[in-house]
DNA sequence: GCGACAG
DNA sequence: ATCTTGTCGC
């Protein structure tokens, strides 16, 4: 476990931040491919809090991503940099996660947030906000469309439909589990869609939640109860 | 102006 | 996110 430490100038206010957003967002990386599904290494990011006590933690988990067993972990502890203020998640998000990332052993691969990346009023999301802090390629998973409308997608295991921003797909609504509520992918850095789907399936065998953030939830949690514990 | 709103 | 027990179902 490692002590997080928040960047120097780290927003204060919500106008900062969103001139944060709005200055990187020109850094994305939305040509790429990205890394094929089953392939080499997935790290799922997630991070839980003590609101009461100002304390936050974060885990990654790295899989192997075909046989998605656990190649390493790591977590990190500090107080909370943001409040939650919808839109701006990342501010609140991303210092943990950072430093989750950088103690970890080995390279992450592609890293699967619990969130969004272009599926965001202003197009920045926290899976695409941390794609262009790392450089590494990103997707989002989340568990609700936030303020995004779609149908319904066809009730078995694979089956998808646009997210929508008026007329701009954002994302997608992806059944992963057969008559099981979708998840919400969309695309954070040096990936596409379609490949975001793809990984997304491949990480969900058994449940409606990628194996990512099945494990670096569970993780964040037992970090979170262990820092704020009560010393002996 | 008011409410809704990823985690 | 977090507060929280049992309960229905495969």
């Amino acid at each position: 476990m490692t002590t997080v430490r928040i960047p120097a100038g780290w927003p204060a206010t919500e106008e900062e931040a969103r001139a944060v957003q709005d200055g990187l967002r020109a850094r994305l990386v939305l040509d790429e491919p990205g890394p094929p599904p089953g392939t080499g290494r997935v790290t799922g990011v997630d991070v839980a809090y003590d609101d009461e006590r100002d304390v936050v933690a974060a885990a990654a988990v790295v899989l192997d991503a075909a046989s998605l067993e656990v190649v390493a972990e790591a977590t990190a502890v500090g107080r909370i940099p943001f409040p939650y203020v919808p839109g701006l998640l990342a501010f609140r998000e991303i210092p943990a996660v950072l430093a989750a990332l950088d103690a970890l052993p080995c390279p992450p691969g592609l890293v699967v947030c619990d969130g969004y990346g272009l599926a965001h009023p202003r197009r920045f999301g926290l899976a695409s906000h941390l794609g262009v802090l790392t450089g590494l390629p990103t997707i989002g998973v989340a568990k609700n469309p936030f303020t995004f409308t779609c149908d319904p997608p066809g009730p078995g295991r694979g089956a998808s439909s646009p997210l929508l921003a008026g007329e701009e797909e954002v994302g997608r609504a992806l059944r992963t589990r057969d008559g099981v509520k979708p998840v919400y992918v969309s695309v954070g850095h040096r990936t596409t869609l379609s490949g975001a789907c793809a990984h997304t399936l491949a990480l969900t065998p058994a449940y409606r939640l990628p194996e990512t953030t099945r494990r670096a939830d569970a993780l964040c949690r037992r970090a979170l109860r262990t820092a704020t514990a009560p010393r002996a």
